[in-house]
DNA sequence: AACGTTGAAATAGTTC
DNA sequence: GAACTATTTCAACGTT
């Protein structure tokens, strides 16, 4: 039986390969992703502009609004714009704080 | 002299040691940081929503710019609305490609 | 037909929804994997182990063996102490592991 | 006085601006690594070997002993070979390194 | 106080 | 070979 070192070892050695499948399935997958964005930029769409949106729809669908109304507060309270009209904010009072 | 198998372990040390330094310094920085945010929580502030603004603020200042109104284009011609209005879109056309 | 700004935006969106589909899949395997890991490491295995065995297992012995020899080198040059002081230790602490 | 929404913005403001130029100095730090890293590798030694090497200068002995001895035992209990029939190699390829 | 969750940092891989 | 992207790893944080 194998038990080497007080180590079940054909029980780790299950999990291991388990493991090693999950993992080549997934690389299978990101290698589909890759063919995706290939064939994207060879119909003449920017990949870089296609990761950006999707970054984008990410955040969206996140849950990640639950933050925004205290974060909105946040930035009023230090001045900066909301959005679409935000631009750099004068960096006029870097006083020092400690 | 410091020369082992090929290599010149005096040259090779002062490297290691000088980047050791600077990585010394990194964490004294992030050390810095976590003071920082430690006094915003006793004063009475949300870390985590400070977090949101800074990084936020990041992604203004990048020249991230440059890209947006390529992203704009792209957005409009799949049908994501706009910034502020934006809701999670109807997945009604989800047709398979390949 | 969906053309706006020059852009075709079916086929855009037929793409970015076939890669968020890819991705999706490829994010549910990566729950999986943690899922083993979870698994593992509730049998009484050292997850973190684990991941250096995996680590060493997508090496091939070529590589690995490279690797590590040439660290040697580097240590010696730099005169730090060869790990050979440090041999395979008693097992008498692994009882409870498994 | 700046409080907006019952929030003090001059004092929010001052401890964002205050954590950002920390983040402006660790960065700036960061770079200076990047360098030494790049010096180092216009020299001919291999910044892999060195992040090797710089990682085993940061751990104890004692925690990096008790890691590769866990390894070990994780490797024999699954039946992987030790690296004890890879004895250090003859140094005859190192000539071309520094 | 340990656990899981989350976000940041380092590293590796890919592309140009 | 340099820059960027993606993945992985590490550490902090809140939670139970």
């Amino acid at each position: 039986m194998s038990n080497i070192g007080g180590i079940d070892g054909t029980t780790l050695k299950q999990l291991i390969e388990k493991i090693e499948s999950l993992e080549a399935e997934k690389k299978a997958i990101a290698d589909d992703i890759k063919d995706v964005m290939q064939e994207a930029k060879s119909i003449g769409f920017d990949v870089k502009i296609i990761r950006e949106v999707l970054k984008l729809r990410k955040l969206d669908s996140n849950d990640r609004f639950e933050l925004e109304s205290m974060v909105d507060v946040y930035k009023k309270a230090i001045g900066m714009e909301l959005d679409d009209d935000a631009e750099i904010p004068s960096e006029e009072e870097l006083e020092n704080i400690a």
